[in-house]
DNA sequence: TGAGTTTACGAAAACGATTAAGTAAACACC
DNA sequence: GGTGTTTACTTAATCGTTTTCGTAAACTCA
């Protein structure tokens, strides 16, 4: 509201002294900053962050990437709060979140295209649908800052959570209450489900477990009927698995009607667990044991990083944060 | 990144002309525009938004208030809903979202403050802890145009669930069904409990029903915990009521293990209702009857609404429009 | 005291767009 | 053909900052 150039009036110095002031330079008296600072307080300065950016061209903004689907996306609430706390530490490093999409008003422009139009200073990934979409790619080979998370770009930031780990323990843990035979019923094809399938098979191999291919099923993210569906076929193989491994704590929810439905109990007739630590698997009975993952950490240190990267200077700055999964153990696996 | 200078360069005519060819003035010649279109596509060009916001005083960008708190906001699947509309129909109409909070980097700013430093052409307010805040009311006092959800501020825009007929078919129907003993675990003590406490009362009036003072809980919203309490107390009454009214379906689940672990039975021994109609509710067994809440609507009414005030120039722009409630009957209500 | 250095400030250009006002050419019209 | 009106452009100012460069005053020191 009130501009630098009121502010220099009103303390009778020229608007460069003014904003030096404001920005702590050096060549400005003790005296005179002191002075232009009360004033811009009392004046209710703040700076015109349009002005500023035009000048400087850097926008103190960051730019968002979040998948458009609805279905995933925002509604679930492991992306809700990996958000929550990426705009938190955004802001306490200075920025503004702002949501980069394609086709915004009338003209159709491209992620890239919407990032240069606002001029983020940056951009996190936070979930897409395609990580090889074309829009997807420029945007990674482009010279803006950029930290993807749990996605690695070439030569970028990321900041992955440690799927391999957190499966890893949820399979040994399985086991050491007496599973042998652990059915994973894993989420549709991405970079997360390879992970988590690698992880499964290579503990299983450690633990010297054979798991048939029945045992070994596609369903989907957040979907609970593909793990209805999923759990059905399991119910029905003449050899039951003694438990089963879910994509997400979420999708969860269609695998537990088909096996009440079932007439079995969990954890007494068949084991299960979540993946995701999301609030409702503590909220469930049995509670489920799952694995959580940090979602507040993730979100924080994208940003941290991304901050770094936009201050330093750096566009690629190819570190890379692995954040570990933590075992809940609740009570929906029954020691046999 | 291609300026309006160098098309002009390219064109041969002066960077006045290439502005008016982009934004349609009247005052181009037809080829010439042509001309110098053609240049800003092959050129790659997108206006500088900073420029544009620094000289026309409008950002396309417009903020967005929503709750700080961690245990609902953004985690709650109602929000998160109405937030993804919000943030398409604005894109529609060429906007951009952005998150405003107080306290961005080092400086603490105000809500308006910040609104002010980003030069937010509109404000969206769509949950926030207590709208008595000074904050927010210095918000809604100021001459950024403004629209509310779920929240009535004097001479602003709003955009309002139809609590009042949402409760109202709901009680009916549970009445319909034979009920005469119904509960209401109601939500914390917000605008939205009011109408929805006042819609219960009232209908249960006009349907005759006199409702024991013990049968009107309070609970929270999104709370499992708050519901299982309140459950229990519902549960140990002398006279039992034969259904239960939940402040939403989340925190439904609270009651659901209550009633479980008492050895009751949904519908068979007990009927229960939700609100809003998340995904979740129609993903338990048995499915849940609740309201649903349009939350596609709200979200895309309030960013139109939004959008005709920014583009009309009216600030204060006293709409209100309200979206109905949708009835959902699922399998939780038995006849008696 | 005079030359060199430091300190504290100001003047002015620039960022990339928009827009009011000015102007030259083309056209209309009797 | 002169006058008036369109049409199609250009010039230049401006939005609110930042930043380079210049400079006067003050200080240092032999």
């Amino acid at each position: 509201m009130a501009t630098i150039k009121e502010i220099a009036l009103a303390c009778g110095v020229s608007a460069a002294t003014v904003s030096k002031a404001l920005n702590n330079a050096s060549d400005v008296g003790a005296d005179t900053a002191q002075r232009v600072r009360n004033a811009a307080r009392s004046m209710g300065y703040f700076p015109n962050a349009a002005a500023r950016a035009l000048k400087t061209n850097r926008s103190h903004n960051i730019g968002l990437l979040f998948a458009d689907a609805t279905n995933s996306g925002l509604a679930h609430e492991f992306f809700s709060l990996v958000l929550n706390s990426l705009k938190e530490e955004a802001e306490r490093h200075g920025y503004d979140v702002t949501f980069i999409s394609r086709d915004i008003g009338l003209t159709n422009m491209s992620y890239l295209e919407h990032c240069r139009y606002r001029r983020c200073d940056g951009v996190v990934i936070a979930t897409v649908l395609d990580w090889t979409d074309p829009q997807v790619t420029e945007l990674a080979q482009s010279d803006i800052p950029l930290v993807a998370i749990d996605y690695v770009f070439d030569n970028r930031g990321s900041v992955l959570s440690d799927n391999v780990q957190g499966m890893r323990d949820l399979v040994k843990y399985v086991y050491s209450m007496g599973h042998r035979k652990i059915a994973f019923i894993h989420g549709d094809r991405t970079a997360v489900t390879k992970m988590r399938l690698a992880s499964f098979h290579r503990t299983c191999d450690e633990l010297g477990l054979k798991i048939p291919d029945e045992y070994v099923i596609e369903g989907a993210f957040h979907e609970p009927s593909a793990s209805a569906r999923a759990t059905r076929e399991l119910l029905s193989l003449p050899e039951r698995p003694t438990c089963i491994l879910y994509p997400d704590d979420y999708s969860f929810l269609g695998g537990m009607n088909e096996i009440e439905s079932a007439g079995l109990s969990i954890p007494d007739d068949i084991s299960v667990c979540g993946f995701d630590g999301i609030h409702l698997s503590q909220v469930l009975r049995p509670r489920l044991t799952t694995v959580r993952q940090k979602t507040e950490q993730l979100g924080s240190e994208a940003s941290a990083m991304l901050a770094e990267a936009i201050e330093s200077g750096k566009t690629f700055l190819p570190h890379r944060i692995v954040v570990p999964c933590e075992l809940i153990v609740g009570e929906s696996v029954k020691r046999i």
